[in-house]
DNA sequence: CTTTTCTTTTGACTTTTGTCAAAAAAGATA
DNA sequence: TATCTTTTTTGACAAAAGTCAAAAGAAAAG
């Protein structure tokens, strides 16, 4: 089956311009796969190997930590991308783990097919390169929130930037996200309403 | 006066190799600076043009909201890198505050000599690219610890990961890197010793 | 060495958020 | 629909961190 990555292209467009031929080229990388709701896309101790481009769904990726504490990290919805990114960028084995919280649709991109890739299409590089430089803004300015905001202004800030989580996702793990129990998060949202 | 930039070439040697033309290219576009403590190198508001690298000193960066609250969000030392990064990324007036927390000396780098040696410099831009990489890994982590920590664990990580900023800053900046009060992190400070 | 200024500590009290336990509500399954 | 399971809400209380005010210490200036 040859799946369709006009979604994907249409995320990379921002980032930069890819020719007619990389376009092509880029199908030849790319399968697609779809997976149940609570499938485990990625585990800690495991080296990442793919990229995934979701379709449609949602998932969340999460750490572990000793005493079996989840601390939920981010949320991706469809036309987002996925991955064990720090595995990714290191090599060293992933440290978080990458649940499905709905079934999903996804385009697949192994790692070592997508470096060959860059290495015959500098654009495409280029188009990795500006992915990053933006992931630094975000992690930036959302570092600047948590170390000011109360638990109050973070929901408020959730509700109004990311609509989609707050009505999508279990409430425990949104208050996981935002450093906050679920109780506490409860009540402010029995206060506003 | 031809400053001596090996400080910085040794600062860039773990992101990639620079070829021996490439790091006497360099030198063209780099200058020399020692400025006063207090002095305010970039402010909100303004474009960023310049890199710095430090080599010997101290600075903060910081935020300034509607109701005069500073919120400190970075410290440098000597041998490292820095500027209004997120100014320079989108060549966007700057959000935020950079200042002299000693006499510092500077090497001074502007973007537009920057961008023109990378045309011609494919190696110097991999060597930037991959600092991004580096700081998205930096910054996710660093978020992930202020969703968890206490205040009390966060004053033992700083002093644990970061002893220079622990001895060489005042507490009322520590506290607001941390999202604590001064008041708070004193106490917490009087309990371990 | 004394005075002035800036930084850090301490005290008393308030507010925010966490904890534990149980009830209510919403969804899923038979 | 009735039952089971999961998620969310509520209550009572505890702990953590914030606030305001003042004192003590340290560093800089005369």
């Amino acid at each position: 089956m040859i799946p369709d990555i006009k979604p994907l292209l249409t995320y990379l467009a921002p980032f930069g311009t890819l020719s007619e031929e990389d376009q092509h080229a880029i199908q030849n990388y790319i399968t697609y796969c779809a997976l149940p709701q609570h499938h485990l896309l990625e585990q800690a101790g495991e080296i990442g190997k793919h990229y995934y481009f979701i379709l449609q769904g949602a998932v969340r990726s999460y750490l572990l930590d000793e005493d079996g504490t989840e601390t939920t990290f981010r949320f991706s919805f469809e036309n987002s991308l996925e991955g064990s990114f720090d595995s990714l960028r290191t090599g060293k084995p992933a440290s978080s783990y990458i649940e499905l919280l709905e079934p999903c649709r996804l385009l697949v991109i192994h790692t070592d097919s997508l470096a060959q890739f860059l290495l015959t299409h500098p654009t495409v590089r280029q188009v990795v390169d500006k992915h990053n430089t933006y992931w630094v803004g975000k992690l930036a300015d959302r570092l600047t929130r948590f170390r000011t905001m109360s638990a109050t202004q973070k929901y408020a800030w959730i509700q109004q930037e990311y609509p989609a989580i707050v009505n999508r996702v279990p409430l425990s793990y949104i208050a996981s996200y935002l450093g906050l129990r679920l109780e506490t998060l409860s009540r402010i949202r029995a206060k506003r309403n």
